[in-house]
DNA sequence: TTGCACATGAGAATTATTCTCATGTAGGAT
DNA sequence: ATCCTACATGAGAATAATTCTCATGTGCAA
């Protein structure tokens, strides 16, 4: 249940949090700007302040539920932090978004960290190409 | 000489854009954003609008000669483009940026992209951590 | 059941960046 | 050297994304 987990990261259970979350869950594309969350909602019916969704997205981050992205260009998006961390790989025609997760690049980060003096935190890593859809393949320049 | 990068890139020679592009050279710091150019510029008598600063900051980038970097919180830096391709490690304290190559992750990068069936154009990889400067290491939280 | 700390909605405010437009100038052609 | 014109510039308005303010509503512990 989606209330168990406001309350284990010490949110209250409260309608539009709901929303947000099983919105999230439930959505086809994972990776969603609040905006989108924002106009989503609202055409289901359930309009939900657009300051509350933003309010709502910066909480569930700092709790861990979600995750934000910045890709290039396009606003920031954000996901459930469900299964496994991952990176991303972005089509530059159509925004097709892919996830991966390489054990040696993880690794590699660690110890490229450790060398420079940081205690490693975070990272940000997002590859941009153009993906195998026939219509992104044939673009010119 | 600056003048002849221009040149070599199509973009006329004039006084903005050469102050632009030596302070880029010329500042301690190698990672800038444009309201930081802007004001070190006005600081040094050069007063140049911050519009002009954000339009030759572009078309430097769309030209190749400089790079932009978008780090978490923060906004958007500028660098030149001078030497080989690089990525960044950012301290979350002080905001130190280091650089570093790894040819292990890049070799992973095509690896991964090819994999997913995409054609790699560009990545952007950032570390955050805790750098080794004493302010930094004693933070709480 | 009540009290109150916390949440919400609406719109204003803020921030970074881009656009508009009147005016200036680089540099190829004469 | 002078001219012409396409391109560049500055100032401020405009835009877009996000955050803030504040009056009002509500989850939930006591
Ligand atoms: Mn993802
Ligand atoms: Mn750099
Ligand atoms: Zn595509
Ligand atoms: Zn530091």
């Amino acid at each position: 249940m989606e209330s168990e987990e406001l309350r284990n990261v010490g949110l209250k259970v409260t309608t539009p949090r709901l929303k947000i979350l099983s919105l999230l869950e439930n959505a086809s594309e994972k990776h969603m700007t609040a905006e989108t969350i924002y106009r989503q909602l609202g055409e289901s019916g359930e309009v939900i302040g657009l300051a509350t969704v933003y309010r709502a997205l910066a909480q569930f981050e700092a709790a861990g539920l979600v995750t934000r992205h910045q890709f290039d260009g396009g606003q920031t998006v954000f996901e459930l932090e469900r299964g496994p961390h991952h990176d991303h790989i972005v089509c530059v025609r159509c925004g097709r978004v892919e996830e991966f997760y390489d054990k040696v690049i993880e690794e590699r980060q660690r110890v490229i960290a450790a060398q420079l003096g940081f205690t490693l935190s975070d990272h940000a890593l997002t590859l941009y190409g153009e993906c195998n859809d026939p219509a992104c393949r044939e673009s010119k320049a």
